[in-house]
DNA sequence: AGTGGTTTTGCACGCGCGTGCAAGATGTTG
DNA sequence: CAACATCTTGCACGCGCGTGCAAAACCACT
């Protein structure tokens, strides 16, 4: 005899037919109960509800996806780990998957190489969308996997992206940059250097571009351009440090525009502690992103605030969408003027 | 006639059935031309892969959870979204899950009362596990988690836990903090203040106790505790500065150990920014954790490193093992002497 | 009471694969 | 060549629920 005998069937076993078994229905008058916009009299769904609550019973979400087409689950392909900033769109954007009932499958995009397996990864779990939410892939991964039908539907979050069956949800970066960059001319800076992530093939900002053309249209020279072989604080303070090391004072930029915030950390400890001087009195510095630490005191960093929750709210919009022919969604941010720049 | 239909079916269309047919082999051969340690002979499973790439076969993750018991998915519960530290955190257990063939649900627990729900959630997908990263969790809710049976498995990672149903992974916190206990003793401080999370009933860290003890055995006092209200930088720069506003030169404390990276982070901005003065000159400061920025020269901050990649190693193998009776792990980390204390 | 309309309920079938067993194929030994 | 051991393959059944349709129940209203 075994005493330890659960008087209610274990979890996984509570099915919809137990359900309905105490219920005094039938399966599928159970599922309804569970469904928003079923037909179903009110009494039977209390019933049911009465049923499942005394024995424990909550759907199979995992069985529901193999029968119907959806499963309800949006891939989230990640990488760039060392920028703060993806603890903000990660928040945002699982925050707001979860409130609309959906769940996230997370991917760690590996190594530069490992965008294909992961978006296969993903794919064999049935998901809806894949988002990329990472730097690691370029245009030909993103033709590739739709040229396989792998995915139904991809979205590029916070990037742009090339490919027509792409949905590219961003903020306006050519508007920002020039923000920026009409910023800097404004406060007659003369040497601007521009501190850039890793210069790939991978889908890209456009932000140097659109700096460098404005800079260009003003002052009829090119922006010194300096890349930062990863998007880490650490390493582009470095990086810059290196190369402004043994500079003349007068070859020195006044002005370091970076790619986004976390580069403009760095070139920040680059400027005080690299080169023992102090920002923005001897160099400026704007960043991008406005992720929260650029506010505090220790940088006060003049940058560029992405509007992360809209964007999630765009982003569930096109999740929500059925038809695939929806344009990019291009959403304008806020220039935040502060100590730094 | 429909000159656009694809000559090979589209994805999710492309069952073990259409490899078969084209394999020349039953269904349940292809399915072991897939598995690993698979009775099968070396000519079927040629053929058999052969014929899934030819027509771009995958199995179907979803579907073989449904069957089996395993869903071979892991869900992370998570908030604490504005400390830094979850991004590793992130990083090196959502690596080491994909690494060993698992697949991370990623819930984020939306607010305090969230994590039940959030429990709930996951389990309807079949996970084969739940690791708890967040804070905001109690014993209670993990009782009952366990208590309704909706859990096979259930791990704290990087905190304690009370409950003996669970499993927790965390270095070794009462070691490391009467290391930086030493530290501080050893280095003749005498007013010590100790910078603390929120102070809840959560799953403690026990760091705080671990410090006034030490303390009290040396000085035969209480240390000054300070609680903020969530582990953020900007909220611990903002809740130490109103603190010591206005306070004696003399009652200032002359070192601030504090519970984590992020807020020794804001404690020292607080220092510099809200009190001018210097660090570690006037007041010095101790953290934990051990996260990247933590080593860069603008915090320079002496801290005690936990070993996240041994834990998250230590993590896999608990998924991996079938026993539920497995002791919870506490792994040594290292004590990190940098400029700040 | 009968008629037509509406709401509510039940059901056959399928989603793609895993499990355990039995039948078939292949190989080995005396 | 028979008899047996071993390897390889096929299959019935089930996992828990969704879909689409038809039967049943209900509700006026004439």
């Amino acid at each position: 005899m075994d005493n330890d005998a659960p008087i209610l069937p274990e979890v996984g076993t509570v099915t919809a037919d137990d359900v309905a078994a105490v219920a005094g229905v039938s399966r599928w008058t159970v599922a309804r109960a569970f469904k928003a916009d079923a037909s179903i009299s009110a009494r039977s769904r209390e019933k049911v509800l009465a049923a499942a609550e005394q024995l424990g019973y909550a759907p199979d979400l995992a069985a529901a996806s193999l029968s119907s087409e959806r499963s309800n689950v949006i891939a989230l392909l990640i990488d760039d780990f060392a920028n703060p900033h993806k603890l903000v769109v990660l928040e945002r954007v699982t925050r707001i998957i979860r409130q609309r009932g959906w769940a996230t499958l997370l991917v760690n995009l590996l190594d530069e190489a490992d965008a294909p397996a992961a978006m296969l990864n993903a794919s064999q779990r049935r998901v809806d969308a894949i988002v990329l939410l990472g730097t690691r892939f370029d245009d030909r991964i993103v033709d590739t996997a739709l040229g396989a039908r792998r995915v139904k539907k991809l979205i590029v979050f916070a990037r742009q992206s090339r490919n027509p069956n792409t949905i590219a949800i961003s903020c306006d970066d050519a508007l920002a940059m020039n923000e920026i960059a009409d910023h800097v001319i404004a406060r007659r800076y003369r040497r601007p250097m521009f501190l850039a992530g890793p210069d790939t093939v991978s889908a890209r900002l456009f932000r140097k571009e659109t700096f460098a053309d404005r800079w260009r249209a003003h002052a009829g020279c090119d922006p010194e351009i300096l890349h930062v072989a990863d998007y880490d604080q650490g390493l582009a303070y470095r990086t810059l440090s290196r190369a402004l090391a043994g500079s003349d004072r007068v070859a020195l930029p006044d002005v370091v525009v970076c790619e986004n915030d976390a580069l403009a950390f760095g070139a920040i400890d680059a400027i005080r502690h690299g080169l023992g001087l102090s920002v923005p009195g001897d160099i400026a510095v704007t960043g991008f992103d406005d992720i929260p630490q650029a506010a505090l005191p220790g940088y006060d960093l003049t940058t560029y605030r992405q509007p992360i929750s809209l964007m999630a709210e765009a982003l569930a919009k096109v999740l929500e969408s059925e038809g695939r022919d929806i344009a990019d969604i291009n959403i304008p941010g806020r220039f935040v003027i502060r100590s730094s720049g």
